[in-house]
DNA sequence: TAAATAGTGTCTGTAAGACAGTATGTT
DNA sequence: AACATACTGTCTTACAGACACTATTTA
């Protein structure tokens, strides 16, 4: 088969995700000012295309990306899904895969541009679909794993990581149901009493291993 | 931005999924024989390069690869994910967007090459690592979702039911908690005794509105 | 000692697994 | 009547939510 037909384009995007002022917040940019560009000016999600010499994979595109944008070199990072259509961008058929990624603000915010997902603008592309999927994406793995906890910096309290829980799923949650719960399944290792802010010392915790971590189940497999 | 960069190459597959002899199976094909193509007349999955003037989106390709395959226009369809790298190709740097599809064969086993999961011969590409994603997250949501279901002809019994989830998860389950678990999500419709080959007559189910549905979970939303 | 936050204990409800039992068809 | 299979009932256990309680720090 001749590879001479016509090739979509393809790029890269990543909803990043992090906690500023008690919000769950979004790194976005702007979309270059030129006329000839689509969407001119207009915000956006960091991405771009795939750059066939520098780009290893899928996975070190957005990883590139994350960098360039963050300076944040490891965070959590998990593949979204891909979208791709005729219509997406005016200059032809083409497809992202969009990337979400989780972090902890090193404190003042950085330089980006960090909007709360309660309330953000008009996006270029299709990139507010793009975020919509990311947060129920979120919502969803907050629900029943250990995913919010790559929201805090380490070492982090329980009250804390409620805090952060209660901000993804947008509810309450009971604190004795909640410490059970994460300290049942045995993913954090302490690391001492943290001097904390409030009146009383807590506890402080690590991610064991860094690794995600689901929770209770359904057809429960006996061990 | 020019758009005069090369472009890496862009595919969708689908890793589909059906019940044949009381066996998870998926359907095969092959690769053109001449020498000039990668793996030439290896088995891999159904699928190939974007058509952008046939294909509306991503689903749309896929949604055609899998009628010109199978002859079945709607069945279970979900996206996987996408796969890209410089050297998964030998072509080039290619990217391809996973889709799995979980239908009822119509009986004779139509004329595809279905293989069962469990004993897969090498495929062409990264192939392999598709299906062993996909049947991961078949499995995965096998334990907390109706969506086994989907591998079923309509209307279908509980005990035929139960043993898709048997063989999908590969392990007995209890037939009492299956009954409840599946009748008290009431995602079934009745729709009368089945002659059966069995003994007994059992009752026939259709999945209400044929929608996906999640079982029991974690932080249990409150009504 | 009061206030505030960290952390625990106890009760209850839900639902799953285990498993024995009953119901209804065919031969 | 014997059987095979469909279906149900009951007991137990696990765990989440509710909520009241205790513990430990600062001011």
């Amino acid at each position: 088969m001749a590879l001479n037909f016509p090739r979509p384009l393809l790029s890269v995007d990543v909803i990043i995700f992090s906690i500023l002022n008690n919000e769950l917040v979004l790194l976005l940019t702007r979309r270059p000012a030129e006329a000839a560009e689509p969407f001119p000016g207009q915000l956006c999600l960091p991405g771009g295309f795939i750059d066939i010499d520098r780009d290893e994979d899928l996975e070190g595109c957005a990883r590139r990306k994350l960098l360039e944008k963050t300076g944040v070199a490891t965070p959590y990072l998990e593949q979204l899904a891909s979208f791709g259509s005729a219509a997406r961008d005016p200059r032809g058929w083409s497809a992202t895969v969009a990337y979400f990624a989780l972090l902890a603000l090193p404190s003042a915010g950085s330089d980006g541009l960090w909007r709360p997902v309660a309330s953000l603008p008009p996006l270029a592309f299709d990139h507010e679909l793009l975020c919509r999927r990311a947060l129920e994406r979120l919502r969803a793995k907050g629900e029943y794993s250990s995913l919010p906890a790559f929201l805090l910096a380490e070492p982090f309290t329980l009250p804390q990581l409620q805090q952060v829980y209660e901000i993804v799923l947008g509810r309450p949650l009971d604190k004795s149901a909640f410490r059970k719960r994460m300290l049942d399944r045995d993913f954090l290792d302490e690391v001492g009493l943290q001097p904390g802010a409030g009146v009383r010392p807590a506890m402080g915790y690590r991610i064991r291993e860094r690794q995600l971590d689901f929770f209770s189940q359904s057809f429960r497999p006996r061990e």
